[in-house]
Parts: structure tokens; sequence; C-alpha cells
DNA sequence: CTAACTGCAAAAACTTTGCACTTTT
DNA sequence: AAAAGTGCAAAGTTTTTGCAGTTAG
């Protein structure tokens, strides 16, 4: 049972480590992305942030989540229509997204190693950023479809 | 050592066993994919078709491909600018791509069922499709980077 | 005070759509 | 002849960029 509040704790030390400036703009998408367990999108965050926080706009959505993502801190997730984050797991890890309601959530399956390191071999190159995605129905929609 | 002609003519006889039209645009468009190693995008495509067919249109290669992939007989590979497309295996399997030059090759790894079972158990998720992606470095940029 | 950040609006890039024209069957 | 497909341009999306104004340190 880990703490949000630990997780948000941690990306502000990141942050200030690197001595970005601590807006509150900036920190309201952090403490967000920090405690969100669904996996928003820009555009869900911006919608989230905005309504406590008007003067939020969309291009500082992207930037600060291009910061998180260059310090290593949050996970993006390319889907076909826009990218997902996961402010919580920054380490990458599977994800089943679900093609009728768009829910995602974190897989709990361990990436192989060993069979990286095999595909790094025979293949020449070098792995650097594994992204496993299951695209399916989740429990809800396959209980709905049948 | 499969023959690219093989390939090309199961695509078109899927076509034509569900009575879609033989248009000189279509089937220059399943030649190219059919016959095509390198994972192309739409773009990728539109350019190689027009210089032989100058009326080839975008709209025409999205409408096609989207048609392919419809009938399962084309894979798209999600990225984040763009999506690519392989026309020769269409059964998911991973794919490995350069993040410097983009080059994309088929990664030689099975797919485990089994690890796939236990996560629709555990997830209750009904899996439909993986979409296994390794973002790294190609043999020659990496090369280049030392 | 200065460098960094915000936010608006414009731009960029990919994909879809509407519709008149053309072509396959 | 009818139904399907093409292709142009416009529109829809998501994301990036330029820049003037604002703010954290």
């Amino acid at each position: 049972m880990n703490d949000p509040s630990v997780r948000y704790n941690e990306l502000i030390s990141r942050l200030k480590e690197r001595d970005y400036r601590m807006t509150p703009q900036r920190m309201a998408l952090v403490r967000l992305i920090a405690t969100s367990r669904d996996h928003p999108s820009a555009a869900q965050l911006y919608d989230q942030i905005k309504t406590r926080f008007p003067t939020m706009s969309q291009a500082t959505v992207y930037k600060t989540l291009n910061l998180l993502k260059e310090i290593g801190q949050v996970l993006e997730i390319d889907l076909r229509d826009d990218s997902h984050y996961d402010g919580n797991r920054p380490h990458p890890h599977p994800h089943l997204i679900c093609t009728r309601c768009n829910k995602i959530v974190d897989g709990d399956l361990d990436i192989d190693l060993s069979s990286i390191r095999r595909l790094e071999e025979t293949s020449g190159y070098q792995i650097v950023r594994p992204q496993i995605t299951f695209y399916g129905l989740c429990p809800d929609c396959k209980q709905r479809s049948e």
C-alpha cells in the first residue's frame, strides 16, 4: 500500500535536485500524475487541472510531461490516438488497454530479462525501453459484449 | 525463404473472396506492403507508389490500409509519430525500433502464451492483440554512438 | 534581477471525411 | 447501370513552437 504522497514527494525532490523551478502549475501536474492510477492522457490531465486552476494551458502540460519523461520519472504509453502517462511506476512494465472503453491498467507480468538479452544478441539492437501493450477487452466490456 | 509473390497472391485472394474491387491503386499498394520487409509508414508507401503512379492519393493509402487491417492481413505498429505497417506477418510479433534512425526489424521472440493466459486470469482482461515494441539503438547507430 | 516558466495562438504533423468524379464488376 | 473506389481539399486531432509577459529563486 504505497502512499501516493510518497511518490509526489519523490517527484518534487527529483525536480528540485535538478534546480527546476517549483511553479504552482508544475506542482499541480506533478501531484496529479503522482497520484493517478488510471494512466491519464495529456488532455485528461489538462481537464482535471483546469477546473481548479483555470490559468493552466495545454502547452504547459506537454512541457512538464516532456520534462518528467526526460528525467525518467514518467513513462509514456504510445497509443494510436494519443499518449497516456504513468507517473507511479516509471520503470517499463506491461499495460492492458481496453479497445472499447480505453481503460488502462498495469499488467502484473515481469519482463523476462534473459529473453531480452537473447533478442539483443540475435538482432544486434541495444534495447533501451520495452513497451508492452496488450489490447483487449476489460472485464466490464467483456461482460457487456456477451 | 518465402517468395514475396506468394504473400501478394494471398492478399489478393483475401480481397477477392470478400468482393473488394481490384483497382490499380489497390493492387499497387498490396504489392508493396506484401513485399516490403522494412515496415513502411503510410507516408513511405505513398511516396513509393506516387513515383510510378502519380495519381495515387494519401487518402487512398489510408483507406486501403484500414481495409487490410480490418480483414486482419496487415499489422499496425503504433509509434509516437505515426504508424508503420507489417503486411508479411499479420500475426502479432515483437518489433525492434531504432530511436535514432527509426529502422524497424522483426523480433525473433516467441510470445509466451502461457504468461498471457496468466495475465488474463489476474487482470480479468480478454487479450486480443499484444503489441510488443522494443525501443533502442540499431547496430549501425549503436556503433556510430561509440 | 535574471533566468526560467507560462500561456496564448499559430503552426506542424498525421489521419479522417465529404463529395464529385471515375472505374470496376 | 449500380455500387464501390479515387482523389482533392478541408477538417479534425494531437503535439510542438514562438514569443511576450510573468514569476521563482
